[in-house]
DNA sequence: TGTTCCGTTCTTTTT
DNA sequence: GAACGGAACA
C-alpha cells in the first residue's frame, strides 16, 4: 500500500512542531537526514516518536527494517502498541498489527545481547553465553579480589560494590582510569595499580566463564561495530534507527550509534536535557547537546515546548524549580491547560503522618471518581515507600509498586535461577558456586574444589565421583540427578523448573524459616516462566528485562482490579497521572544526601524532583514531613531526624504552591480533617512564619 | 582445613 | 535488613 491510498489523518491531531518532527525527510524516506526532537516533560513526545514511526511504516518502510531503541521493555511495548493504533487507522484495511512486525525494538542492552548470540561466530565469542546482572558481577569481582589477596590489604580496599562501580563508569564513558578515579571516584585514588590489575583478572575470568555483564553487552557491540564488515552488514539492515530518552544514553552508546549511522542517515534520537537523571549511570547530557554537530550538514533540531499534561499551576511550579538549576538549555515549557489548583505543599509530623495524608487523600480520590490506577506515589529511594505500604496493607490498599527489583534479588529466586543458569553454561562458574554450596556442609572451599575438577574433566563424571562432605552425603544423590536432568535437557522448558523446584524445596526450608512466604515467590517464577520460550531466552531476557513491579501480595495477578502506583521517581519516568503525592519532599532524601558532594549530583537531584513534578495532570502534593527516621546514624545509632524542606523549594518560590499542615490546626480551614483532640501545633506556625 | 555463627557496618537511583 | 569479616567450632 502507497501512502496515497492510505488516509493521513493523523497527521491532523498533531500540532506544526509534532508535525514536522514525524514528516521530517518526506522527500526521500531512505535516505532521510538525522533528526533531533527535544521533548519537553509532557510535551507528547511519545505519541510523536510513535506517529513517526507509523508513518514510516505507512509510507512503505518495512518494520523488520527498523530498530527501536528505548530505555526499557516497558517502553517499547507501549511505542509498539501506539503505533498499531495510529498505523490501524491509516491502514483501514490491513491485515495483522503492523507494529507486531517490529522486531527490533528494545534497550540498547537486549539489542545488544541478541546481536552478539548471531555474530558470535565471527568474533570468537562462545553463542550460549549467559549474562550477570549486576550482584553477579560483583560477586565474581569478589572473588576475583580474593584471589589477588586485595581482601586482607593494610589499608582498606574499595568493596566490590564500588570496585564494579569504578569499573562500569570507566567502561560505560569510555574514560580511562586514572580520570574516572580523578572525577568520580578520589577518595580510592590510591588504588589505581591494584584497580587496574584487579579488572584485567576480572575480564580474563568473565571470558574463561563464558559470561557476559551488562557492560559488555555495550561493549562487545561497539568493538564489534569498529570491524567494517560487520558494521556494514549490521548498518545495512536497518533503514531507520531511531533513540527516545537520549538524554539518558552514555559515551558507549553514542559510539554504537554513530558507528551503526556514520552519516546519520535515517537517525532519529528523542530527548530532554531538563530529564536527564541517570548520570550514575554514566549518562551524559552531551549525547544530546552535541548530537548536530555530529554530522554534516548539521542535523535538524525541532523543540516540542506544549505540554499538554499539566495544569498551568502545576507546571508554573515545576518551571519554577527548574529554573533555579545552575545550567539548562531548554525554554520553559508553555501549559495548554488553563485552570486547575496550585499544588500543594503539605508539612506532616513525621513519615506516619505522612502515608497518613497519602491514604485520606488517595481514598478521597477515588470517592471523587478518580481510580487508584491514576494515581501515584512517587520517592527518592525505594525504602522511603515502607510505611505508606504498611499503612496501605493495613487499610486493604492494593498497591504496585515499580523499582528498587527486590523480586530478582531475593537469595531464593537467585538460587533457582543459578541452578538454570549453570546448566544452561556449565563454565559459569558463579551460578555453579552458588548452588553447591546450598548443600549442608559445602562451603566455598568445597564448592571451588568440586568447580576445578568439573572444569579439567567431563563434568557429570566429575560430578558422580565427587566425594561430598558427610553432611551433604544423603541428599547428594537427588542433587547429582537434577543436574543431569537439566544438562541432558531430558525435561523440556518449562518442566525443567519443576524439576529444579523439586530438589530445590527440601533446601530452602531448611535454610530459610519463612520457606513458605518464599515459596510463593518460586511459584510466581515459575508462571513467569511459562511465559518464555525456551530456558535460554528466560534466562537472557529475564536479567535483561526483569519484572519491575511488585504487588502488595505476592503473586496475585491484580490485573482487571483497580490498584494504586507507587514508584520510584527513576522508574516513573515517561509516566503520568492525573494525581501525584512526592514523599520527603526534605533536605536528605530530595536531594539524597548520598549525592551532595558535587554540584553536579545536587542538579540531578534537583532535575528528579523536576521529573516528579512533571508526571502530575492535575493535582500535585509534595509531602514535607518535619520529622523522619534514619539508620545507623554515624555513631548515634537509629534516631529521628529534624528535616527541612527541600533546598529546591526555597521561600521566595513558595508562592507558586499551596501550603499548610496536616491535620490542619484548627478544624474550618481548607485542610481541616480529623483534627479532633489534637493538640494545636503552634511549634509548626511559627516555623511557618519564617517558611 | 573448612564451615558456621556472630557481631559490626552501611544502606540511591538501574540496564 | 543484609552483607562482610573475624572467631569459634567440627
Amino acid at each position: 500500500m502507497t501512502a496515497n491510498e492510505a488516509s493521513t489523518a493523523y497527521l491532523d491531531r498533531l500540532n506544526d512542531e509534532q508535525r514536522r518532527a514525524v514528516a521530517y525527510g518526506a522527500e526521500d524516506l531512505l535516505r532521510a537526514p538525522p533528526l533531533l526532537i527535544i521533548a519537553g516533560a509532557g510535551s507528547g513526545k511519545t505519541a510523536t516518536l510513535a506517529h513517526r514511526v507509523a508513518h514510516l511504516l505507512v509510507n512503505g518502510i518495512d518494520p523488520r527494517r527498523l530498530l527501536l531503541l528505548t530505555f526499557s521493555r516497558r517502553a517499547a511495548a507501549e511505542m509498539i502498541r501506539r503505533v498499531d493504533r495510529i498505523a490501524a487507522s491509516a491502514l483501514r484495511a490491513r491485515e495483522r498489527p503492523i507494529g507486531e512486525a517490529l522486531g527490533w525494538a528494545g534497550t540498547f542492552h537486549a539489542i545488544g545481547a541478541r546481536l552478539l548470540r548471531e555474530f558470535a561466530p565471527q568474533i570468537a565469542l562462545e553463542p550460549a553465553f549467559t549474562i550477570h546482572d549486576r550482584e553477579d558481577s560483583a560477586d565474581l569481582l569478589n572473588l576475583v579480589r580474593h584471589d589477588l589477596g586485595f581482601s586482607r590489604t593494610k589499608q582498606r580496599f574499595p568493596s566490590k560494590g564500588t570496585c564494579l562501580a569504578i569499573y562500569s563508569r570507566t567502561v560505560n564513558a569510555q574514560a580511562n582510569l586514572a580520570q574516572v578515579l580523578g572525577t568520580s571516584f578520589p577518595w580510592v585514588a590510591m588504588w589505581e595499580k591494584e584497580l587496574k590489575q584487579l579488572f584485567a583478572a576480572y575480564v580474563e575470568a568473565k571470558q574463561h566463564q563464558c559470561v557476559l555483564d551488562y557492560d559488555d553487552l555495550l561493549l562487545y557491540w561497539s568493538h564489534m561495530m569498529a570491524e567494517g564488515a560487520i558494521a556494514s552488514e549490521i548498518g545495512r539492515r536497518f533503514d531507520h534507527v531511531l533513540v527516545d530518552e537520549y538524554q539518558d544514553t552514555n559515551a558507549l552508546q553514542a559510539a554504537i550509534l554513530l558507528a551503526l549511522r556514520p552519516r546519520g542517515e535515517g537517525l532519529t534520537v528523542v530527548g530532554d536535557d531538563a530529564q536527564s537523571i541517570y548520570s550514575f549511570r554514566a549518562a551524559t547530557v552531551r549525547n544530546i547537546l552535541d548530537f548536530p554537530d555530529h554530522f554534516t550538514p548539521r542535523a535538524a533540531t525541532v523543540m516540542l515546548e506544549r505540554n499538554y499534561r499539566s495544569t498551568q499551576p502545576i507546571l508554573a511550579a515545576a518551571n519554577a524549580v527548574i529554573a533555579l538549576a545552575a545550567e539548562r538549555f531548554t525554554k520553559n515549557l508553555r501549559s495548554e491547560r488553563h485552570g486547575g489548583e496550585r499544588p500543594r505543599l503539605v508539612s506532616v509530623a513525621d513519615e506516619a503522618a505522612q502515608a497518613a495524608y497519602v491514604v485520606e487523600k488517595v481514598l478521597a480520590n477515588r470517592e471523587a471518581g478518580v481510580a487508584l490506577k491514576a494515581q501515584a506515589v512517587l520517592f527518592r529511594a525505594s525504602h522511603h515507600s515502607g510505611p505508606l505500604e504498611v499503612e496501605l496493607t493495613r487499610r486493604n490498599i492494593p498497591f504496585l509498586k515499580f523499582g528498587g527489583l527486590k523480586f530478582l534479588e531475593a537469595a531464593h529466586v537467585k538460587d533457582m535461577l543459578a541452578f538454570l543458569r549453570w546448566a544452561e553454561n556449565p563454565r559459569d562458574r558463579m551460578a555453579g558456586f552458588r548452588v553447591i554450596q546450598l548443600m549442608p556442609g559445602c562451603g566455598p572451599a568445597t564448592a571451588a574444589r568440586l568447580l576445578d575438577r568439573i572444569t579439567e574433566g567431563e563434568p557429570q563424571a566429575e560430578l558422580e565421583r565427587f566425594k561430598p562432605p558427610p553432611a551433604a552425603a544423603e541428599l547428594w544423590p537427588d542433587f547429582v540427578n537434577a543436574v543431569h536432568v537439566l544438562h541432558r535437557r531430558d525435561a523440556a522448558w518449562p518442566a525443567e523448573l519443576d524439576v529444579v523446584m523439586r530438589w530445590y524445596e527440601p533446601h530452602l526450608e531448611r535454610i530459610h524459616d519463612d520457606a513458605r512466604v518464599r515459596q510463593a515467590d518460586l511459584v510466581q517464577l515459575a508462571q513467569i516462566a511459562a511465559g518464555y520460550a525456551s530456558r535460554e531466552r528466560f534466562l537472557s531476557e529475564l536479567t535483561l528485562d526483569p519484572p519491575d513491579a511488585t504487588g502488595a501480595e505476592a503473586g496475585a495477578p491484580l490485573l482487571d482490579e483497580d490498584y494504586l502506583i507507587l514508584s520510584t521517581i527513576h522508574s516513573a519516568k515517561g509516566q503520568e497521572w492525573k494525581s501525584v503525592f512526592a514523599l520527603n519532599v526534605v533536605d536528605g532524601c530530595l536531594p539524597s544526601d548520598l549525592a551532595a558532594g558535587t554540584s553536579a549530583e545536587i542538579e540531578e537531584e534537583r532535575r528528579l524532583l523536576y521529573v516528579a513534578m512533571t508526571r502530575a495532570k492535575d493535582d500535585l502534593h509534595l509531602i514535607v514531613p518535619q520529622r523522619f527516621f534514619m539508620h545507623q546514624q554515624r555513631k548515634n545509632g537509629d534516631r529521628h531526624v529534624y528535616a527541612a524542606r527541600s533546598r529546591f523549594i526555597p521561600s521566595d518560590i513558595l508562592r507558586y504552591f499551596t501550603c499548610g499542615t496536616w491535620p490542619a490546626a484548627r478544624p474550618g480551614t481548607s485542610e481541616g480533617m480529623s483534627a479532633s483532640g489534637k493538640p494545636v501545633d503552634i511549634g509548626a506556625r511559627l516555623r511557618r512564619m519564617w517558611g
